[in-house]
DNA sequence: CTAGGATCCTGTCAGC
DNA sequence: TGCTGACAGGATCCTA
């Protein structure tokens, strides 16, 4: 997904247009991408909108909120007096909506957000405001990389020892916010190989791939993540802002930016790896 | 407990 | 053109 920069810019994109807003109608278009009661969060006022790792939560004003998870494909769109998009970038951005893809569909006084997902594997969940916390993947989330303590992370890199460094930190109970290409840049940026296995990193380079990890994610929140505006070129054209962003992600075959070897592509932790062979040790 | 692979689902793309 | 398998910005479940 929509990796945590993603869904932070989603946080506060929608912040912007929804708050204050009541919600009138909900609509399911894909019983799988919705669980719970609908009608408990209709005619309710949207309070505020917060963020657990790469989970979204919408509470409203009668103690009601909605999780929201976009997991691989998920993405938002508010369709209103303009329009705001970001998640998985992709043509959705800018279609006519509700589409195939279209899962649930939230309509407010001023506008409407749609919940698109091509895989279904996000899904929205309706639940009491103090319950969210209680949700138990949420409960189990790990720190943040900038709240977290250079010692706790090499801590839980000697309880992972075995495991290699990338499946390490795509664990949310390890670290929470990486994904796929978060993963891939932080590793670079350290010049740490995917493959190496956790315990083998030393107290020095564990503290390089955490600073690393904040650095990548933080950058990519000032940007915006990918969202409508990064998506549409201002000549009308199409672009994905990663592929500017990215040193290694979707690289392979292209010069290493630091030393000029060639990024090659390997699976690691079942997840297709970017790295470069020469620099990352 | 950990580590790794299969799995959920739809769509796209490379290669025959 | 049409088919096939591989793969995809995530996380859980199952097995060893």
């Amino acid at each position: 997904m929509p990796e945590l920069p993603e869904v932070e810019t989603v946080r506060r994109g929608l912040k912007k247009f929804i708050l204050k807003q009541k919600l009138q109608k909900v609509e399911v278009l894909c019983e799988k991408s919705f669980v719970g009661e609908s009608d408990l969060v209709v005619r309710a006022k949207v309070q505020d909108i917060r963020r657990f790792g790469k989970a979204l939560v919408i509470d409203f004003d009668n103690l009601y909120s909605l999780l929201i998870h976009l997991r691989m494909t998920g993405q938002l769109i508010y369709d209103g007096k303009e329009r705001y998009a970001a998640g998985h970038p992709s043509e959705n951005f800018v279609a006519e909506l509700p589409n195939g893809q279209t899962r649930v569909v939230l309509t407010f006084d001023k506008g409407t957000l749609y919940f698109n997902d091509q895989r279904k594997f996000g899904f929205i969940k309706v639940l009491d405001t103090f319950d969210v916390e209680k949700e138990e993947f949420i409960e189990k989330l790990a720190r943040e990389p900038w709240k977290m303590s250079g010692d706790e992370f090499f801590e839980k890199l000697q309880r992972h020892k075995d495991a290699s460094i990338k499946a390490v930190i795509l664990d949310q109970k390890v670290i929470c916010g990486l994904g796929n290409i978060y993963a891939d840049e932080a590793l670079w940026m350290a010049e740490i190989h995917p493959k190496r296995k956790a315990g083998s990193l030393s107290r020095g380079e564990a503290m390089s791939l955490l600073g690393a990890a904040c650095a990548v994610m933080e950058k990519s929140i000032e940007l915006g993540g990918s969202t409508i505006r990064n998506y549409v070129k201002a000549d009308g054209t199409r672009g994905n802002y990663l592929d500017s962003f990215a040193r290694v992600y979707h690289r392979d075959g292209e010069a290493c930016a630091r030393c000029g070897g060639t990024i090659e592509k390997i699976k690691v932790a079942g997840r297709g790896t970017h790295y470069c062979p020469v620099c990352q040790k």
